[in-house]
DNA sequence: GTTTAAAAGCGACTATGTCGCATTACTAGG
DNA sequence: CCTAGTAATGCGACATAGTCGCTTTTAAAC
C-alpha cells in the first residue's frame, strides 16, 4: 500500500496550506479550484492523518477539521494542543498552548481533543 | 415561558442521574422504560442545558453526550473540566480536573468542550 | 508499452440533529 | 372542579456529515 502523487491530493493539500487553519471538507471543497468528489476529498484527508501529515479535530459543531501537523512529531505526543473555534469567523485555528491533564490511574488516554470556542481577536 | 413538569422530563432526568454518565441520545432512548419521540428527547435534553440542569460535550464520535452539572453553578465557570470517553464500554465521564488554558490577549472563550478518548480503569 | 494496484468518481446509504405543524396535556385562575 | 392558555409532545420531513461498495481511471514500476 505506497502511497501516489495525485493532482487531488496537492490541490487539498495546498489549499490547507495556504489557509494557515484547520478546515472542514466543506470548507476546502469551497476554496479548492478543480472539482473533486465529497467523498474523496474525506479519503484524501483521512490518508493524510493516517500519515502524519494532518491532524483532526472535532468542533462543537460536531463537524470534522483538519490541521496541518506543525512540528507534530512522535516526541511531541499527539497533537495535545489546544484549538480555538471562533463563533463570527468560523474559523478554527491551532493554539500553541500544550494541553496538561492528570487523570486517574488506570486510564490509558489515546487521544486528545481540546476546542475552546469563542470570538477570535479579529472579530472583537 | 415557565417550564412543566412532565413525565417525559422526569423519566429522561432519572435515567442520566441513575447511569452517573455523560449519555447520548439514542442511549438514552435505550434506557428509557417509555416510548418517547427522538426529536422530543433533544429538546428535553437542550431544555435542561439552558436551564443548567445538563451540560453537552461533543466527544470525537462527533455525538452530542449530555451530563448532570454536578456543582457546575455560576461560579465554577461553565462545566470547565475534562471528559474522559472509554472506546470499549463507550462510556464518557465527567473527570474532576479543572482545564487550565492561557489564550492570546484579545481572545474570548465561551464555551470549552475536552474529551480525552481512551481505555478506562474498568476496561484495561 | 504493459501491468497492477492505488486512487477517484458515483451513487446509495446511515446517522445525527433540527424544524414546522397539528395535537395533547400541564397548570393557573376563576 | 372547569376552563383557557400555552408549553410540551408526536410525527413527518428535512439537512448535513460522513461512510461504503463498486466501477473506472491513472500513477508508477517493470
Amino acid at each position: 500500500m505506497k502511497r501516489r502523487n495525485t493532482p487531488t491530493k496537492e490541490a487539498v493539500l495546498s489549499v490547507i496550506t495556504k489557509s494557515g487553519q484547520a478546515m472542514s471538507q466543506d470548507a476546502i471543497e469551497g476554496e479548492i479550484s478543480i472539482d473533486i468528489n465529497r467523498a474523496t476529498i474525506y479519503r484524501v484527508l483521512n490518508r493524510f492523518c493516517e500519515d502524519g501529515v494532518l491532524h483532526k479535530v472535532i468542533a462543537e459543531d460536531s463537524k470534522q477539521y483538519f490541521a496541518l501537523c506543525d512540528g507534530c512529531d512522535e516526541t511531541h505526543q499527539k497533537h495535545q494542543h489546544f484549538h480555538f473555534k471562533c463563533t463570527v469567523c468560523e474559523t478554527l485555528e491551532c493554539l500553541p498552548n500544550e494541553v496538561n491533564y492528570s487523570i486517574p490511574s488506570g486510564y490509558h488516554v489515546e487521544h486528545v481533543n481540546c476546542v475552546l470556542t469563542g470570538v477570535c481577536k479579529k472579530c472583537s
